[in-house]
DNA sequence: TTGATCGCTTGACATTTATCAAGTGATTTT
DNA sequence: AAAATCACTTGATAAATGTCAAGCGATCAA
């Protein structure tokens, strides 16, 4: 499929596009083609080789990983977000499987396309090793919520991210499946609910996919978020370009 | 204190100076000083923010994180091994504390002459990229260990790890005290005995740092290594450089 | 040598989390 | 419309993990 204007437009926003050169872009681009893919295609299992950097344009993809019958997903990623960009950069296998959660369109830029621009021009080269960096503290976030907090307080804190993120006062909307949450969460559909059900006491009710919030305070004093851990504002610090963002950092990012 | 050629020698070993033109590397590295450090001291804590990238020369480095009382080790390097590089790259705060386990020597590189090098050569700053993409894919190692497994497991791949790594057949030494040990693999102290009397029935036993194996069978068959998870091999692959190492792992890297 | 400290271990117990089974309500299929 | 499927919830129970207290043996200091 040929690539249209608007598509290379919205990739242009990417935060390490910002920083390339019209020739540089396009040369990053080179060979680079557009893919829809319906809901629940698997587009890479852990230890395939990996040919292309993926860009979602549009729909949300799940990153996940699985041992011994055991499953978990480590990250859900929204437009515009790239992936695999790590195992792109070595030229290496994946480490992460990659599943569209829903009809999705996808650029698919060849690695080796990728990593001869990194190599003609520094400023884009730095520019990807910015966005690696954010990946990289995208995880040590995750790592932490997860070494560090137990599950109630993991849902705690990603309900007030979601509020932040939603920029909505008392009400969210879950923006995925619960059974997915929960696996997101590194806890059970079971315990999920029953965090929910804890989290009555601080003012959360459920109704389907809507939460509301009547006691932020005391959530926010069970939840003790913490800008070390939690990133509530993943489109600010515009100083240094969106490569702040810190992509892939499985709970911070499920927006 | 002046570099020593002995020093940067040891420095130009890392994966990605090798890339780099002598005239590079000097500019990299200009403005770095050595420091020796002793045992226990504090290089940085959480939310500081990170003028400098530390290169550990001598000794060895827990890098921990905290959140309401607790803590937890996410890593302990050994050398030669930069640290916060991720930091330095997007000039930001520390996501993890930094502390000497023994005592240690550390080059200590201004941040800006890194940045700086990278954006002056493209070849070098691709080099930081992959070990910055080395760096992020141990961390996925380090989420799918602790999201995927539990207590015992992960003892028993930390021992087959270093069993590989030791290169010993049926004997090992543990680098680190048991409750440093313990706060790597995500558990308390009395939890990792426990998990040891476990390993019992797999042919596991212990003498103060010295552990044995009499039926390494059974312990793989618990323990069920994965190249997906574990790294085994750190230092081969060596058609990338040894970028491909994948430093500051957690468990994977604690040799 | 004596006493103190420290790292580690063990036991008893509490908490957290997972598992299994059943049931509800909504949506989809036939 | 009836039946089946699905996501989710709830309860009962088991397993994993953490906490508290005590004790052991080695090291270190007085």
């Amino acid at each position: 499929m040929a690539l249209r204007s608007t598509d290379t437009d919205r990739v242009r926003d990417l935060q390490f596009f910002k920083a390339a050169s019209e020739d540089v872009f396009e040369r990053a681009l080179s060979g680079a083609f557009l893919q829809r893919f319906p809901s629940g295609t698997t587009l890479l299992m852990e230890g395939d080789p990996v040919d292309f950097l993926y860009i979602l344009l549009d729909g949300s993809v799940e990153l996940g990983a699985g041992w011994k019958s055991r499953d978990t997903t480590l990250a859900i990623l929204r437009p515009v977000s790239t992936f695999i960009l790590a195992a792109v950069a070595l030229d290496s296998d994946a480490l992460m499987s990659a599943v569209t959660l829903d009809r999705s369109e996808i650029l698919m830029v060849p690695g080796e396309s990728l990593r001869r621009a990194m190599l003609q021009d520094a400023a884009f080269g730095f520019a990807v090793s910015q966005e690696l960096a954010g990946c990289y503290r995208g995880l040590v976030r995750s790592i932490k919520n997860q070494k560090l907090r137990d599950s109630t307080e993991r849902l705690a804190n990603y309900l007030l991210t979601q509020r932040a993120r939603q920029g909505s006062d008392d009400e969210i909307v879950l923006p995925h499946e619960k059974r997915v949450l929960a696996s997101l969460l590194g806890m059970t559909p079971e315990n999920l609910s029953r965090a929910f059900a804890k989290l009555d006491a601080q003012g959360v009710s459920v109704d389907g996919a809507k939460v509301t919030f009547s006691k932020v305070q005391a959530l926010e004093r069970l939840a003790r978020p913490s800008p070390l851990i939690d990133n509530h504002y993943p489109q600010a610090k515009s100083q240094l370009g969106k490569s702040f963002t810190e992509r892939q950092q499985g709970l911070i990012d499920g927006t």
